[in-house]
RNA sequence: GCCCCAGUAGCCCAAUGGCAGAGGCAGGAGACUUAAAAUCUUCACAGUGUGGGUUCGAGUCCCACCUGGGGCACCA
């Protein structure tokens, strides 16, 4: 059973022989394994599934450490629980090492799997290895390409040319929520914007889905991430109001319609602007202008977002020649070009209002335009100050509007405009579609055929998956702007599936978050050959009971797999409109402070960690360290100090002398009313995710127990039986290897992950007698033993006649006595 | 600028509105030992970031501010 290492001394606790001994035979029991017949109830728990980026990290062994505490205490309960684990394996790491070692990325990210999941099992995740899955495997791509088409025929994937993100280092584009602070997610590089045709999803069409569906998360999800997603989606109500842009030679007469959240300023608008990147700058602009525009739009585009994001930086922008006319009053507003406007948000063009816009004030003051206020907050003139006046305020110099405060004025000017027939109320979202195209070639290929004749055609179902080529390698996948997959013309040129003719396939990838969408639901029927997945299994199984994962995926791939479920469930494949009920983001691990890096030099091999203080003690420090949500700083915790405690907690093992299955009736109370009380506040601590504070109560047990052992009543009593048992089942959710070990030592066959949590007797929970604290005004005067089931009357008049309470009351009289038997006493003086 | 979260002992952290301390780390002392390690026992240390408020009573609830962390950001 064990090779390498020696027979341990007896009664020393050895780690390595533990793991040793008990890795093969948990192999053997498969005791994660859902038996999946409806005997059971079930619980999903799932840990976002990892990245094979090389071996496991520090993050992973915190991450995983969590989920497998939920979901070894829901196996402990009884409960059929569903613990799945897979790879996340398509993505440009692999794609890179490929071209540096002149490989393909298959070598890689399979050898990779290979070395993280040997890992995870030495790290002993209660995982079914049964439903094992990688979404860069051929039998898991196939749906992720025949639900793209699902998507394709609803009208919800769609091609469009438009400026995009795109990164010059990795050579591909990137979709908003990979912009981060205007620089590439992965590589740092500042993203420059690019019109490409592109495949995207309509997931605008479910933002207000995606934003309602969140209030019953509330409270099973952070709050930081259900506002952040909040943000992202970004919801603003307001109105749309069409002004006239009037002709000007040959140029016609047009319409154009601007988003504002203020309708109540529009009489203080005294200029329009539209995005300068945007259509429809061009049609405006009199010839006069153009050039001005064209090298204006030409000045924009070299900067990156990072300079374009600055909001230090100097308003710019470029007359059209051109005027609207304001709808409620008949000025005529310059239209102005200027970048400060976005092409993308809201329709591309606004009304200017300096006087109670920040902005539109700074762009007034840069060109000298006129400033008029028409909102009186009470605070100084803006075209005075340069500060927009935005609260709270009376509307002045508006005609018809006068008087009004800014939201009874807002909804005035929302009537005022429908009634003319410019304008109404609107709702606008700052969510943009999903960029799904990727110019690269370690991805789901997206199996559309472009034929000259008929267009954008489907591969039809039955000849999924578009298998990617086998034979481009190394310098091949070099990026080069186009997709690598362009470069194999076999694999390119095929025939239209509707006509017959000659036609190119799709030579994009998808966005490896498409494949990420929808893992969750693959996993309750893995095998499936002829669906994505079979609907009552999945139905049966999700949503998924726990997602446990980092904060960095609170938008992306959250996001995108609740709008993948919301479709899904729209197409009738799942009954439920959410896929994850609750959400623990677990913190980081940093060490000094900082997040472990190659260039600080700062990080924590994980490995050398499991080798040196063993997988249980990395555990327990793990989850011991802080709540699972706060960051664990390596440098202020104490893996030994957690393998001491195992220790200990496993001697216990050797000082139990009764025999198993002893009815521990009959051992001392004191040390039992501990146990019990330890499991109940351990089920408590669990199902709030303090697990932190479950440690500290096994550890306080482990004390109790010791004591009792050493100076009490001793190693025979069935009490310390009783208690040595408890700690191995609860340890079972956080120390595996150690639980299993004690457990047997008390004489059980293993497995303990599967003992079942032991039921709390209740009656040992109440005490005889309680400490109540007597106060006199909110300060403790004196203690009582009194007790445990007192009467209020009874202990006000205990409480009443103290020596203590009589000497602080000094004859005062008394106002108020607050009783809250059978533990306080609060007594004012008047 | 806007939005979230957090400030409790030297450190990590506990505390259904009711005795500020459960647990651990680091530290001191003792027992065992020829000695050390290991083990066991034991001790000390803060009044909860600041200022108000609500309450019989506030670490906990409310308001403002300070500090730190995170998110979004020319989003009309």
């Amino acid at each position: 059973m064990n090779p390498t290492a020696e027979e341990p001394e007896a009664g020393t606790y050895s780690f390595a022989d533990i793991e040793a001994k008990w890795l093969p035979v948990w192999e053997q029991l498969d005791t994660f394994k859902p038996v999946d017949d409806g005997s059971r109830e079930r619980r999903y728990v799932l840990d976002m599934f990892p990245y094979p980026s090389g071996d496991l990290h520090m993050g992973h062994a915190e991450a995983f450490a969590m989920g497998d505490v939920v979901a070894r205490y829901w196996r402990q309960l009884g409960y059929d629980v569903l613990h799945p684990i897979g790879w996340d394996s398509f993505g440009l790491p692999a794609e890179n090492a490929a071209i540096k070692h002149n490989a393909h990325p298959s070598e890689w990210t399979y050898a990779n799997i290979d070395t993280q999941a040997a890992s995870f099992k030495r790290y002993a995740i209660s995982a079914d290895w049964s439903r094992r899955l990688q979404t860069s495997d051929p039998e898991y791509y196939r749906w992720t390409q025949w639900l793209f088409l699902r998507f394709f025929e609803k009208g919800l994937a769609y091609r469009k040319d438009h400026p995009v993100n795109w990164c010059p280092k990795d050579q591909t584009v990137l979709a908003n929520e990979q912009v981060v602070n205007g620089a590439c997610e992965r590589c740092g590089s500042p993203v420059t914007k690019k019109s490409l045709n592109q495949w995207y999803f309509r997931i605008t069409d479910y933002a207000d889905r995606l934003l309602e569906d969140m209030e019953p998360l509330a409270g099973h999800w952070p709050e930081r991430v259900l506002a952040m997603q909040r943000n992202w989606i970004g919801r603003s109500e307001g109105a749309h109001v069409t002004f006239a842009i009037e002709a000007d030679g040959d140029l016609p007469r047009t319409d154009v319609t601007v988003f504002t959240t203020r309708p109540d300023t529009l009489h203080g608008a005294t200029f329009f602007v539209v995005a300068a990147d945007a259509e429809l700058a061009t049609e405006l602009v009199t010839s006069e202008h153009a050039s001005a525009l064209a090298e204006y739009r030409e000045s924009v585009n070299t900067l990156s977002d990072i300079e374009r994001q600055s909001t230090e930086r100097e308003k710019t922008g470029v007359f059209t020649g051109r005027y609207a006319v304001n709808p409620l009053n008949g000025e005529k507003l310059p239209v102005w070009a200027a970048d400060y406007v976005l092409a993308d948000y809201g329709t591309g063009a606004i009304i200017a209002v300096p006087a109670h816009d920040q902005r539109d004030l700074d762009f007034a003051r840069a060109f000298d335009l006129p400033v008029r206020m028409v909102v009186d907050t009470g605070e100084d003139d803006p075209a005075a100050t340069g500060k927009a006046t935005t609260g709270e305020g009376t509307l002045v110099n508006s005609g018809e509007l006068d008087g009004l405060p800014k939201e009874a004025a807002i909804q005035r000017a929302i009537e005022l405009v429908a009634a003319q027939g410019t304008g109404e109320r609107t709702v606008n979202y700052r969510l943009r579609d999903w960029l799904l195209s990727r110019q690269r070639f370690w991805g789901t290929p997206i199996p559309i055929i472009h034929c000259a004749a008929c267009g954008e055609v489907p591969v039809p179902d039955e000849q999924l998956p578009v298998r990617l080529p086998s034979d481009l390698r190394g310098e091949d996948l070099a990026p080069k702007g186009t997709s690598p997959l362009a470069a194999a013309t076999d694999w390119v040129n095929v025939r239209c599936p509707q006509c017959s003719g000659p036609a190119k396939r799709d030579t994009d990838t998808m966005d490896t978050f498409v494949d990420s969408s929808w893992y969750y639901l693959r996993f309750a029927d893995p095998q499936s050959e002829d669906a994505p997945f079979d609907s009552a299994k999945v139905n049966e199984w999700l949503p998924v009971g726990q997602y446990v994962g980092g904060v960095e995926h609170a938008i992306l791939h959250l996001l995108y797999s609740r709008f993948f479920t919301k479709v899904l469930f729209d197409l009738g494949l799942v009954n439920f409109t959410e896929p994850f009920s609750a959400l623990l983001n677990q913190g980081q691990v940093l060490n000094g402070g900082k997040a472990m890096s190659k260039s600080l030099g700062n990080g924590v091999n994980l490995g050398e960690q499991l080798d040196r203080y063993g997988v249980d003690a990395i555990r327990l420090t793990m989850v011991f360290a802080s709540p699972p949500e706060d960051d664990v700083d390596w440098a202020d915790v104490s893996p030994s100090g957690s393998a001491k405690f195992l220790a200990r907690a496993w001697r216990l093992g050797a000082d139990v002398t009764s025999e198993p299955g002893v009815d521990a009736a009959s051992g001392d109370r004191a040390l039992r009313s501990v146990t019990h009380r330890t499991l109940a506040d351990a089920a408590d601590l669990v199902r709030n995710n303090k697990f932190n504070v479950v440690i500290a109560k096994v550890m306080e047990l482990v004390n109790a127990t010791r004591k009792a052992i050493d100076s009490g009543a001793g190693g025979a009593d069935p009490a310390v039986r009783e208690a040595a048992e408890v700690t191995a089942v609860i340890l079972s959710l956080f120390a595996p290897y150690t639980a299993e070990d004690l457990w047997e030592r008390l004489g059980h066959p293993a497995s303990v992950a599967a003992a079942g949590w032991p039921a709390v007797d209740e009656s040992l929970l109440v005490q005889d007698t309680v400490t109540a604290i007597v106060q006199v005004q909110g300060k403790v005067r004196d203690r009582l033993e009194v007790p445990a089931d007192i009467t209020e009357d009874a202990l006000r008049e205990l409480a009443l006649g103290t020596a203590q309470v009589q000497r602080t009351l000094a004859g005062r009289d008394i106002r108020t006595v607050i009783v809250r038997a059978p533990k306080l006493v609060n007594i004012v003086p008047a």
